[in-house]
DNA sequence: GCTATAATTGAACAATTATTCAACTATCTT
DNA sequence: AAGATAGTTGAATAATTGTTCAATTATAGC
């Protein structure tokens, strides 16, 4: 997001169908759930993220072993999955040093497996 | 992203189960795909863009009807829509000055719903 | 207590992004 | 042809974001 100035908002619409914006603005969610949905889908909308997120698909794994597989630094990674632990994607539990990283729940993976198939069937 | 300086990445991780991350590495899908897939997430990542996918799971509407409904200029749902139509998210049909909008394919709507479901029960 | 290792955190910086504004194209009406 | 309207586009700019580096916390083994 990026607003600039300070004026108010002005909507320079010329036309439109009333009956159709109303209908629609009704069925319309609160803007709190919308921008939480947003950050969700915000949150996988990295190349870093998806990884981790695939991989934890796959099985349980520290810190460590992730920076390993994406070739990059434990910072990195832990500030990663930090976003990832914002949004419920992800849970972790601690094992003396090590904190092992998953997946949540079901969801996650139902969500990744359809934008992958949404993807793999764009060409 | 955005990687700062020239050197070369350094992998500073001390340990890690070669096991584990040699089996997660095996089936990890190209990152072409995986990009493919962040960007998709990204597109949904942002509150006017999430809005507009809303809007248009209900019904077909022009540029007109979508910056009255989110109280915008029709150059910046223009410029969304974009963003939209580059990762086939939504596709359109023109009509003589109007062009109306609606989402590309099913898979859309269900990624959306699976997203709305999780952020509804995070609570 | 001391050292080593796993992970987290904050600051800094480069890259990316969303909105605004102005200019432009395309289509309809007269 | 001229004027009006729907939509797109490019440049500018403020805000946001991802990685790096350095410092810190927490746990394990000696």
């Amino acid at each position: 997001m990026a607003r600039r100035g300070g004026g108010e908002p002005v909507c320079k619409v010329d036309f439109f169908d009333p009956k159709r914006v109303a209908s629609v603005r009704r069925r319309l969610k609160p803007d709190e759930t919308l921008l939480s949905l947003a950050e969700t889908f915000k949150a996988l909308g990295d190349l870093t993220r998806i990884k981790i997120v695939f991989a934890l698909a796959q099985q349980e794994l520290c810190v460590c072993d992730l920076a390993n597989l994406l070739g990059t630094t434990k910072s990195a990674v832990s500030h990663q999955l930090r976003v990832l632990r914002n949004m419920r994607l992800v849970r972790y539990r601690k094992d003396g040093k090590m904190v092992y990283y998953s997946l949540d729940d079901d969801h996650i993976k139902r969500l990744f497996d359809e934008g992958l198939r949404h993807v793999e069937e764009m060409g």
